[in-house]
DNA sequence: CCGGCTTTATGACATTTGTCATCTCAAAAT
DNA sequence: ATTTTGAGATGACAAATGTCATAAAGCCGG
């Protein structure tokens, strides 16, 4: 089978390669180091499968896995993850992936994984088992993106400022996030949207 | 040569193990998933090089490669990480490891460091170059505890707690931090330090 | 058209943060 | 023995943060 591989960092992307080349039925025809050039190489060679990372640059593994599937290409897609973050896995499952690994399982699992999608079949990392349901995200989108704006460092004036509104209005969000999430300050915010995958 | 290998995530240690004991002048005698562990097997089995990820459970890779040193060990040491970051580098080199190579780096530059590293050389990613000279972490040993805790989302008052000081005093360390960084707030003060790899 | 929902705004308030100047006390240095 | 230094404390203050109740405006479905 005809295989991509996309992952930002060189030594893994190198090393994922080099495995997988090295098995008779599996042939890496490229590599990409972010997302916009994985969808390109997706187009242009049509592979088989797809190995996408999730955070990468220019574009996620997860945006590239929706625009795959939004314009119908045959590439199956198997997202490849640091993190065992809910939210990922559902966005993921969301955009039809055929597969969503994570980076701590053992090598062996890769090559099996990808045969077992290249015949039709779904492919998960066993240790997501648990994180299957829990924890939708409960922020809407305008609180999301203050969010984000939060765990850049800015003031409620500054966003204020970003995002057209009264600096009254962006504490009244803030306040709205803490009790969503359950966090003591800011900083506690960020470290359980991080943790959840809601700061992709 | 014999090599343990010791990085957190399962499909990395597995993939690089796997390349490396392809080689013929190279052996991977074992593996490691955290510090600890490491550090023991370096004892145990006396490798001639082990080669050590920073950002591991228990354990960093900098802790062990400075108790490695402390007790003498022949074991040379090649660091492995993520991110160029000055505050990391700094330390290994104190250490006396005798590599210190970027994940972002090639597959191929790793077999070709550790031979280097064998032969009584030294190597070192040639991206880190420039990275080199700058930025020594300007905080005392407190203000460093006091910044881990501020990572953690702590408030002032539970800092005082933790640490049997006044919250004057905390606010105290906060504002000096805040100042010696160049940072706007505390989230802010967290990114910088997290930047330059003194959050180890 | 009405009632409910969402978005945004306001004001009042308590708490936390960040800044500074100043003070104590003990250990080190001279 | 006296100065210097450093860690820690204090108090006062301005600014930012977090909480709440309330309200205006717009939109949407019935």
């Amino acid at each position: 089978m005809r295989v991509i591989v996309a992952e930002d960092q060189g030594m893994l992307r190198g090393a994922l390669s080099a495995l997988l080349d090295l098995e008779d039925d599996i042939e890496v025809v490229a590599q990409a180091d972010n997302g916009e050039q994985a969808l390109e190489l997706i187009q242009a060679l049509q592979p088989d499968i797809c190995l996408l990372d999730i955070e990468m640059p220019k574009m996620t593994g997860l945006d590239v896995a929706e625009k795959v599937k939004a314009s119908g290409l045959p590439c199956k897609v198997v997202i490849l993850t640091t993190f065992s973050r809910s939210g990922y896995f559902q966005r993921a499952m969301r955009a039809g992936v055929h597969g969503f690994l994570l980076k701590d399982s053992p090598i062996e699992e890769l090559s099996a994984s990808l045969r077992t999608v290249q015949l039709g079949g779904r492919a998960v990392s066993p240790a997501l088992a648990l994180t299957f349901w829990d924890t939708e995200n409960p922020l809407t989108s305008k609180e999301q993106e203050i969010l984000k704006l939060i765990a850049q460092g800015l003031s409620a004036n500054e966003m204020a400022k970003e995002l057209f509104l009264s600096s009254g209005t962006i504490r009244n969000y803030v306040s709205e996030i803490l009790q969503k999430l359950d966090a003591k300050n800011r900083i506690d915010a960020i470290a359980i949207a991080e943790k959840n995958g809601w700061l992709v």
